[in-house]
DNA sequence: CACTATTCCTAGTGGGTAAGTAGAGAATAG
DNA sequence: CTATTCTCTACTTACCCACTAGGAATAGTG
């Protein structure tokens, strides 16, 4: 259950695109520009906008007044589609898909398990935009969810050894 | 977003024991008798039940007679105990905690994204017993999640390349 | 047409870690 | 005291994440 450097570095990456996007569409920001702002080493987040252009996410253009940007609205990209493009599956057991994994006996119903935890990432994870996330203002599941009152506390107890 | 070996093996194991816990309480498993009935490699079975042992969920016993079993009953083991244990924190970005991360400019609030999927995560996994995966009955975050329609369905198009 | 600035592509590298193995040592029962 | 089983330490193997290097392609500028 870790998010990753790359998609760590690609969702904030789209966000300064999203942000220039929204002041004009058709701007182009420069990858130098956005490694600098977001701390992202330049080549890494080449590799990274190079598979979110390959993903139809991202238009580049090279040469001198080249760059990237956005190829639509900011509120028409979710961070599960991200995900999906850096990462792969948002869920997966032993490399397989959750609907995949099989077994037997006592452990037979573990796989609700797997595909319960599937589906509560989709509700969460499809329904946050890129424009939600500049504007601080999310919708139903997330927003309920971040009113836990131990949101933002970590369980004690397993800082072990 | 992966659910590694050692979780998938862990989750089986302890399946295999809440089995024989309900049977008799006091009966030990030897960990060859898991380890063939659920396909696991025994040398690392082994490694995962001794973790699992210190942190007081399986009590073993070493001899001719030895064997494992639960500590408690398969009613008080939650599967967020148990991947917390083998796998650490549920939900981790870049190998920090959720509410450590901090991000500048217009990625500000892409914590509260991390944070939301660490208590989606929490719902689901906390809510989930040992006794409630034998007998196939779930409570309400989880049963409802298994009602999407799609639940058992991949999400297409992003076999690309 | 140079010249410069930028992205694109191929090909790495280093280090870490997950997954699994080997074998001697220690406990327990009969 | 022997057979059985867990315990512990160490090791291996292989993969993959994070990151790097260098040049090729592209586009504007004088």
């Amino acid at each position: 259950m870790q998010v990753s450097a790359k998609v760590d570095y690609g969702m904030r990456a789209m966000l300064f695109l999203a942000e220039s996007y929204l002041a004009d569409s058709a701007q182009l920001v420069k990858g130098d520009a956005i490694s600098k702002s977001q701390a992202i080493p330049v080549k890494f987040l080449e590799a990274i906008l190079t598979e979110l252009r390959h993903a139809g996410f991202v238009i580049s253009q090279r040469g001198a007044v080249g760059g990237y940007r956005l190829s639509r609205n900011p509120e028409q990209i979710s961070v599960a589609e991200l995900i999906r493009v850096l990462d792969g599956p948002l869920a997966a057991v032993r490399g397989q898909r959750p609907e995949n994994v099989h077994y037997e006996g006592p452990a037979e119903r573990l796989q609700d398990v797997w595909v319960g935890i599937r589906v509560a990432l989709r509700n969460v994870l499809e329904g946050v935009s890129l424009a939600d996330i500049l504007a601080g203002k999310f919708a139903e599941p997330l927003s309920e969810l971040l009113k836990a009152p131990d949101a933002y506390i970590s369980r004690p107890g397993y800082e072990s050894n």
